[in-house]
DNA sequence: TCTGGGGTCCTAGGACCC
DNA sequence: TCTGGGGTCCTAGGACCC
């Protein structure tokens, strides 16, 4: 087992002397980060194979995907003896085959993932009560608080992650800085199975020499942007004026990156908002888009994201379909409407025309994935139920929307929490199974 | 005859994250 | 034999209002 430690700058404070002091900041505005604020990220890894590897002992040591097949399917997660022969998630099976031969697939054990994951996260609030879990696998920790119960840092990380090993079995990387932002880099550093803690004052000789591709809103587009600048590591985007950074990447990329590459992250630990969209979407074997095809695929996925909206009380004004073609080029089609919309068969009709208006343009082309998301979320709120019972009568923007429905909705949600998703459910959507990934798969990345 | 300027909302597309 | 699923945020153009 790796167990690094590395404690960057402990004599060092770069910050503070030639610029106003962080108290400073911290007493004018009252929200920002204070000067001796720690906080952890906590990141499981290579989180479902992990799982695989503690359920099955035969598989630990041993490449193995989670998902997928040789034949077909796309891997969902690799164990890291499987990632050094560059299979990764996402990749379609019989490629990850081709790179790695003696590669194992697994079928996920999805509800097990979700019951550990818990279980860590349990344990992580065992150090502070500030925890924001960001995904099933990963969590902010403000430990400020916590300091003097458990010790320095790196005490009280490496405690926190000989529990998760000792406890349960898994492997958890953590990164500790002043703020989220690096503690983050810190874990992605620290990665597989360590520890990086980064004092006050070491901030930048950490940052200075570190990939920009590490930094949290840096992918493949914006990496190469910069190195076609000659911007390679984060102390060069440092360097580099913000006004040219933004000239680059657009306004608020650019600020944001610039400020994130000074280590000026303001942002604090906190729970999760309440969420501004709800999606679902289908992949699903290339064919061309008969009514049918929308009725089912569109059908399927509005009878789980209405689910998902009723049990928030809340419910959606804007309507965006997204229809992938053949040649993987994408449209979207959205609709405002001007209240909330959360029926099955309202969500179903306004996503049916949609479609057929993005399909126009294109007849006769095949299509392999659909999508919709519901925006602009508002309050479910009693007026809505107060319409005329039984209402199918369209709303002057087109939808229908009936309390009835709302209702009939509502009983079919509360038999399902009571006996599954496939006791009871309009009948086209019960019998719609295209999709290429599991059920389970797409009920666990809905908590996620 | 000429034609401002700020603000908000909507639509479509895209980068990025886990 | 291709290439998952659930999200957030940003940009740019246009409509519309005052």
């Amino acid at each position: 087992m790796l167990a690094v430690v590395v404690v960057v700058g402990v004599d060092r404070t770069v910050f503070g002397s030639s610029r106003p002091s962080t108290s400073n900041v911290c007493s004018r505005y009252g929200d920002r980060v204070g000067a001796s604020t720690t906080i952890l990220h906590a990141d499981l890894d290579a989180y479902y194979a992990s799982v695989e590897q503690l359920l099955d002992p035969a598989l630990r040591g041993r490449p193995i995907a989670v998902g997928g097949s040789a034949s077909g399917g796309v891997v969902l997660a690799a164990s890291y003896e499987a990632r050094r022969f560059g299979v990764s998630a996402g990749m379609p099976g019989w490629r990850a085959r081709q790179r790695c031969p003696d590669l194992c697939f697994v079928r996920g054990h999805f509800s097990e993932y979700q019951r550990i994951a818990d279980r860590v996260m349990d344990v992580l609030g065992d150090y502070t009560p500030h925890v924001e879990r960001i995904s099933i696998d990963e969590a902010f920790l403000d430990v400020t608080g916590s300091l003097h119960l458990f010790g320095p840092t790196s005490r009280l990380a490496g405690d926190l992650r000989r529990r998760v090993r000792d406890e349960i079995g898994l492997p958890i990387s953590v990164g500790a800085a002043r703020t989220k932002h690096l503690a983050k880099v810190a874990s992605q550093v620290a990665k597989p199975d360590g520890l990086v803690v980064v004092e006050p004052g070491g901030e930048r000789e950490f940052l200075d020499p570190l990939p920009v591709g590490l930094m949290w809103g840096v992918g493949p587009v914006t990496e190469r942007r910069l190195a076609e600048r000659g911007i390679h590591t984060i102390g060069e985007l440092a360097r580099t004026p913000g006004h040219s950074i933004a000239a680059l990447l657009g306004e608020a990329n650019g600020a944001r990156l610039s400020a994130l590459s000074h280590d000026a992250d303001p942002r604090r630990v906190q729970p999760a908002g309440r969420g501004r969209s709800v999606g679902a979407q289908s992949a699903f074997p290339r064919a061309l888009p008969d009514d049918d095809l929308l009725r089912e695929v569109l059908g399927h996925l509005t009878d789980r994201i209405g689910g998902r909206l009723r049990t928030k009380f809340r419910s959606g004004r804007t309507i965006t379909v997204r229809i992938r073609f053949a040649d993987m080029t994408s449209i979207t089609r959205s609709r405002t409407h001007s209240r909330g919309i959360s029926t099955n068969l309202a969500l179903c009709e306004l996503a049916v025309a949609l479609a057929r208006c993005g399909l126009e343009d294109r007849p006769g082309v095949e299509i392999n994935l659909l999508a919709i998301s519901v925006s602009n979320l508002v309050e479910q709120h009693a007026l809505q139920l107060e319409l005329p019972f039984g209402s199918d009568t369209p709303l002057h923007d087109g939808a229908p929307l009936g309390a009835a429905r709302w209702a009939l909705d509502r009983q079919m949600d509360a038999v399902r929490a009571k006996f599954g998703r496939a006791s009871v459910g309009y009948t086209s959507v019960l019998l719609s199974e295209r999709a290429t990934v599991p059920e389970e798969f797409r009920e666990l990345a809905e908590r996620a």
